[in-house]
DNA sequence: AAAAATAATGCCGTTTTTTGCATTTTAATT
DNA sequence: AATTAAAATGCAAAAAACGGCATTATTTTT
């Protein structure tokens, strides 16, 4: 087993059951613990993880740490939700996911607004349930513990027999030759759906994605309509996805 | 289970509950009270919790005025999730309603209990959602503002594809002759549905309910297995239930 | 293709953490 | 004041982390 690859693995388990321990690691993967432990500290620093004694937890699990790093980061994603609620009309239709940069959003939505909000978020429906003139729609799967999502061929079925105006979807990567770009298999089966489905699609970012590649792809440049960061519209980041075609915010 | 694992789950019950009791904290998480205390000590020191004589209390407790009457029948619904809580044995499934009681009764469930929850309820989802080793199916379908629970077609629908061992529902009256009534038209349609679906039937609710009367039929009593309320299983409220075949606790 | 350089891994002795137990001290209750 | 419960303290066993070193893979260079 490569060492990306094994690496890989612990992230997944991780994110799957919000902690692992170095022993089963070891055994299952068969190598030493000094490998898991070094494969751990070196995905601690990467911030994958949070390594402790006798194995490792994920962020998720662990929301007391609120490293400072991350509430700068909160602001740029309060600038990016605002510019993205100015996009939803009354009477919309409007497919979200999740994802911090979408709870901003939903933060953001202006109290007379009247739209019809369907996701399958658990943190942004919580949201849209205490606006006072939004009606919310659920889409119920399995709820996947790490992205507070609901995954899964149901939550893909029912997306596919909807029709909504705008569909907002926070993304992890974004490149000129690759596209959207993710890191988890599942939750890009469930983008795709909510890709095709919409009339609209628009994507928010922090800017320090732009330029970057995941493993997994979620869609071409083609499919997205509007691309949201916290930059400036003339910003020369965003020069080339302009160019293409894509109205950038 | 891992010492930041156990120090967060001591924090969240401090937060939930506002306090903990060293004792119930060891039984519950199983090691020893030296060990809680140790870590009640450092989550003191780190200013996650007061430690006080027997346990710890939180923050937010600590600088507001003591119990006020809704506390009251908040402490009454905490033993009636914790009676509840103890019927879901590790691997069942289990559907749940919504209302205050089933909320106490997620956040009376131990640590190391795995089973798998559905429910149409976000609050209740919510709860389980932060519990580590519990699977949650979400029920999707328009979102009711006022119950904050999924309802619709579409959810009773899913609810008849399931086939739970445990279906628990908070009820708002109970009455001999009438059985179980409900104010909620569609609330009701969701009801039986569970109803229906499910190997047995828990229905809590406070001993105030109990023989109330209210507009719309969910079922009769003979539909329901077990009956939970705060009071002990001989008081004289309860016999004629008792003796109508329902196990009351 | 061979050689050199670099990275990854396992091993092992040492150090640190964690935990439970026994004992003493302190605090609470009757 | 006496009794009981909880906290602090010291101690020992077990588990895990660490750091250096040798061996093995992998990559780069020649």
């Amino acid at each position: 087993m490569l060492k990306r690859e094994r690496q890989a693995y612990i992230v997944h388990q991780v994110n799957l059951h919000n902690k692992v321990l170095s022993n089963t690691l070891s055994s299952d993967i068969d190598v030493s613990e000094d490998t898991i432990r070094r494969d751990l500290h070196e995905l601690d620093e990467k911030g994958k993880l949070i390594k402790v004694h006798g194995g490792a937890l994920s962020h998720a699990f662990n929301d007391i740490t609120y490293p400072s790093r991350k509430i700068y980061s909160q602001d740029i994603k309060k600038i990016i939700g605002k510019k993205a609620a100015r996009l939803i009309k009354d009477g919309m239709f409007v497919l979200t996911g999740g994802g911090t940069t979408i709870i901003e959003m939903a933060r953001s939505l202006p109290v007379n607004l009247s739209a019809t909000f369907i996701s399958g978020s658990i943190p942004a429906i919580v949201e849209y349930m205490h606006h006072p003139n939004i009606e919310v729609i659920v889409i119920g799967d399995k709820l996947s513990k790490n992205s507070k999502i609901t995954l899964g061929a149901n939550a893909i079925t029912r997306i596919k027999t909807l029709k909504p105006d705008l569909c907002f979807l926070g993304i992890n990567a974004i490149d000129m030759l690759h596209g959207i770009t993710d890191s988890d298999w599942d939750v890009v089966q469930l983008k795709q759906a909510m890709i095709e489905a919409s009339q609209k699609v628009v994507c928010l970012t922090i800017s320090e994605k732009i330029n970057t590649i995941q493993p997994v792809k979620v869609c071409d440049l083609a499919k997205i309509d509007v691309l949201i960061t916290e930059l400036p519209n003339d910003h020369p980041l965003l020069k080339p996805y302009a160019d293409a075609g894509i109205t950038v915010m």
